[in-house]
Formats: C-alpha cells, structure tokens, sequence
RNA sequence: GGCCCGUUCGUCUAGGGGUUAGGACGCAAGAUUUUCAUUCUUGAAACAGGGGUUCGAUUCCCCUACGGGCUACCA
C-alpha cells in the first residue's frame, strides 16, 4: 500500500518569474508526503502560452529545487515513465477529454467573446456564468443544435464550459482539512478549454494526474474554492476511483497588516521571498533570494517546514532525514502562517554552528575571492571560521566578523585608550613583541598565562592592557577571544602587528 | 456581495473537559566573556466575544466578530 503513492506538485513559471517560498513549501510538503511513504515525488511544469516564454523560469525551477535538495524522482530534466512534464508538449488530449465531456452532457460549448463577458459583469456585479443564466447566454445549451453545428463548422471561436449541477453537493476528505463540502449550485461554470484550444487549470491537472497516476496532491488552500470543479471533473470523466486524495495547504501570510505574502512585502521589509535569486529578463531587475542571501538550505528547508507544522514535540531543528521520518499530515496546521523574518535569520545561525567547516568553506573561499585575498591555506581558513563561526548569522557575515584575520587594520581605533597611554605601555608592547618571537609552542592558552604573567612583571594592571593588545590586531573593540585570535594569526603576524601599530598608539 | 477556510503570548506553535496553559523567535534584566557577539539564567507576554452542553469549558456545539482565500478564456 505504501508503495503505491506518487505525489506530484506542478509549478507554473509565473510571468514575473521567481519561485516564491510558499512554492517551495508545497513542493516541500510534496516531498516528505511521499519520501515517507516510499512513493515517488513528481514535478510537473504548467508552461501556458502566458508563461512559457520567460526565458530560464524552467531552469530556474530545477535550480531551486535542488539547491533545497528535494529532487523530482520525474520531471523534464529527469524523465520516467509518464512524460511528457511540460503541458506544452502534452496538449492532444485536453480537446478529446472535453469534447467527450460534452458528449455525456456535462459541459458545452459557449460562444461568447470575452468582451462580451466583460459588458456583461459590468451591468451586472455579481454575473456568474452559471446555472442561473447559461440559457439567455450564447452556448451550446441555449442555441438551436443546427446553429451550434453551424458556428463549430465555422471555426467560430468557442471555449468549453464545465455544467455545474443546479442543485448538488459535492464534498471530499481533504487530508488537512477534514469534510469539506460546496454546493454546485453556488459555483459558475469555469471554462475547461480556452479558444485557443489550450486547457484551462481545471481540465489539465485532471486529466494530467490521471494520465500520470498521480494519488496524492498537496497545493495551496486558494484552490480549494475550485476543488468541486476537479472533483466533478474526476467523477464525469469516469475516473473517480482513482481520484488523487487532496491535501490543501494554509497559506504564507505577511508579516505585517494582512494577506498573502507576496514579493513586495520583501523588498519593501528588506529580506527575500524568493529561494534564488531571480532576474527579470524584461526589466533586468534583480530580486534576491535566500540562497544568495547566506541562507544554508538546511536552514532555509527547516525554517519552511515547521512554518505550519511540528513534531508534536519541542524540537525545533531537523534535518531533512528527520523531516521526512516524522513527516505526518495529521500535523500540518490549518491556519495561516505570518513569515518572521527573524526567527528564519535564527534557523540560519543554528544551522550555521552546527554545520561542518568543510561544507561552508567553499562559500567562504568564494567570499575571499570577491574580497582580493590571495591563497589562504585550508587549514588557516577553516580555523579562523572556528573561531567566527558563532558569530555568523549569514555566511555573508564571515568578512565583517574575520576580515581582520586576512588583512592588517586599516585604522586603529584607539580613541579610548590613548588618553591613558604612556612610556611604560610603549615598552611593554616592544618588549613583548622580541619576547613573543623566542616563544617555541604558540598557543592560546601559553600566550595568555605569558602575556598575563609580563603584565604582572611590569607592574601594570591586566585591564589597561588588554584593549590595547586587542586593538592592535584586529583594529577595534571586536571579535573573539584576543590570544584565540593571536593564536590563529600566528607568532610572527602578531609581532609585525604590535610593531607596526604601536606609532599609532603613541602620536 | 456570494461561497469556502481559519482564530492559543507581538510572531511560529504545543496542549486539551479540571494544567501554575508548555516551548521557540523577538523583547527586557542578570551572569559569564577584562571587547563585541555567542552562551547561560530569569522575566514580561495568549486561549477573539456571546450563548449553550456540563458539576466544570480555553478545549465540544451554535451565533457574532475578526482575519484569509476564491469569485478570469491566470495559475
């Protein structure tokens, strides 16, 4: 029984392009329904007219996904057994499915022009085209069958109604939501195949779920209003066994004021939406994503999951493997979720202390680059990302919180403590400086019990040393421990560094 | 307007007929770090309102309010 799921999540590339983090989540969500289940997790890209020429959206798409590490057993780029995933290359059956369905009497052909339509809900605020008025309306139902032969003989264009029952339920088991039940009646008569001949949503994800023997759907809860659409569907074309169960998920709202989250809300609250970053190839506007942002996808993929669902206990951090072994749908909340933006930046700096050197060395290698600084030894790199590596909420956050290890302080911030300088300090630093050179281990711990024990030779206080120690190897009142710092530096960086900081102390 | 979904600290949430209503983020205070951050400890902070049912309701039911979604030849 276990074997026999096959999830699928489709993703339209929007015309703007992007994939939005309530897009991850529902792939997210897909992915751990059927990892849990050993069933097969399936992406199917809806490439309309509308969308699909925004160049690179596809690929975009494939990126994200992987990047976040949940990769389709079946999509374009990794094909099975039921292709073709892009719904440009798998239109001839949508006219046959419902044409048929006209046949059986459960949809018609409507005539009407758009603008038509159009006139039509401007007279009348609250048109539908539905049960009500479909007779005084130009379609197949209404007109005379030798007209209706007549204008489909004349390559009139027409689209292909769905016929909403005048007076029905239709209710379903929706995974989340428990019974949930719509009168026919109050819903119109949605379009199923456009003029174009192009289906509509309604008609292809039936028709493509059972093609492609698909048994489970998680999507957003704005479609569950059109859900008895798909179930009527599913019924009237004679697959209701076969119905995929339902799985609507409560949306991503803003963090502020009211609605769905949307890419405006970032840009104008500064942080992403998006997974990646994404470039507009109209406007060659460029939205940031997490990815680029700093966010560890571990981090980025827990943050989403627990964002309207939890374990049932106080953990708080999981893995993906975790994710998908504790993975329940009778956990998935049902209310929406406002996106905190600083409980994400938390996951981050999490995952960022408990996530191996070796993985994040290649970004910080890339962040070097960008920086000018030539080579570093691994070793040396990976050692001070020890030391810094708490401090860090975004990997970005590495130059701010180490570049002093790479390069000598630019400027000395000795404002506080030159009032107070005097000859003895001169001396002491000149003095530790030759002594530090004749020093074999060179160790934080030896470097502190030495550094303390001049101090206490010299007759001087601790206090009034130590800043200045600091100061002069990073520059300013910051970073880690200072003979952890001096440590990692190295015996002879650090005396250069008193030596050449020293006039600066003593202006 | 109509239909559908929802409502526990500011936010994400746990809980569930009798609890000091728990955790996390954020916030505040203290400790540690002779820097800053981290870390640790402590604190403030919630059951939308009204009716039922019940010995007892935050929990179950109804209504109201509020929030959200949909209402395209978009998805």
């Amino acid at each position: 029984m276990s074997s026999q799921r096959k999830v699928r999540v489709r993703f339209a590339p929007s015309p703007t392009g992007g994939l939005h983090l309530g897009g991850v989540r529902t792939a997210l969500f897909n992915y751990l329904y059927a990892r849990h289940h050993g069933g097969e997790f399936i992406l199917r890209i809806e490439d309309t007219d509308q969308t699909r020429f925004v160049p690179g959206a596809e690929e975009y798409i494939n990126e994200c996904l992987n990047w976040c590490g949940l990769t389709p057993d079946e999509s374009p780029n990794n094909p099975g057994g039921f292709g073709p995933y892009r719904q440009s290359e798998r239109k001839t059956s949508y006219r046959q499915y419902a044409e048929q369905l006209v046949n059986d009497g459960f949809a018609y052909y409507a005539f009407d022009t758009a603008e038509e339509l159009e006139e039509h809900r401007k007279e009348e605020p609250n048109f539908r085209y539905s049960h009500e008025n479909r007779l005084k309306l130009r379609n197949s139902l209404s007109l005379a069958k030798e007209d209706t032969k007549k204008l489909l003989a004349d390559g009139h264009p027409h689209t292909i109604r769905i016929k909403m029952p005048a007076d029905d339920t239709v209710a379903f088991d929706d995974m989340i939501r428990g019974r949930v039940a719509f009168e026919t009646g109050l819903v119109d008569d949605k379009v199923l195949l456009k003029a174009d001949g192009m289906p509509t949503y309604h008609l292809a994800v039936v028709v493509d779920d059972m093609a492609m023997e698909i048994s489970h759907v998680f999507r957003g809860e704005e479609w569950l209003p059109s859900a008895p659409v798909h179930i009527l569907l599913w019924e009237r074309l004679g697959w209701k066994e076969k119905m995929p169960q339902w799985a609507h998920l409560p949306l991503i709202l803003k963090p502020d004021g009211n609605g769905k989250l949307s890419k405006r809300d970032g840009d104008r609250l500064g942080f992403p939406v998006y997974a990646m970053n994404w470039t507009d190839a109209k406007t060659g506007v460029e939205t940031k994503g997490f990815r680029e942002m700093g966010f560890l996808s571990e981090a980025f993929i827990n943050m989403l999951a627990v964002l309207g669902w939890n374990d049932g206990t106080e953990q708080e951090i999981f893995n993906i493997e975790e994710l998908v072994s504790k993975f329940s749908v009778d956990r998935i909340g049902k209310a929406g979720a406002k996106f905190d933006f600083e409980k994400a930046k938390w996951f981050n700096h999490e995952w960022i202390k408990k996530t191996d050197n070796s993985e994040i060395l290649p970004q910080i290698e890339e962040i070097l680059n960008q920086q000018g600084v030539s080579s570093q030894s691994l070793d040396y790199v990976s050692g001070v990302l020890a030391l810094v590596k708490e401090r860090m909420i975004f990997i970005k956050d590495f130059w701010e919180q180490a570049s002093f290890f790479f390069t000598v302080p630019e400027s000395y911030d000795v404002e506080a403590v030159k009032p107070k300088w005097n000859e003895n300090k001169t001396t002491f630093f000149k003095n530790i400086a030759s002594e530090f050179r004749t020093m074999e281990e060179w160790i934080a711990s030896d470097l502190e019990l030495f550094f303390k024990g001049k101090i206490a030779e010299s007759g001087m206080k601790i206090g009034e040393l130590m800043m200045p120690f600091r100061i002069m190897l990073v520059g300013g009142k910051f970073g880690p421990d200072v003979f952890e710092i001096a440590e990692v530096l190295g015996k002879d960086e650090v005396c250069v560094r008193i030596e050449s900081a020293l006039p600066y102390f003593t202006q």
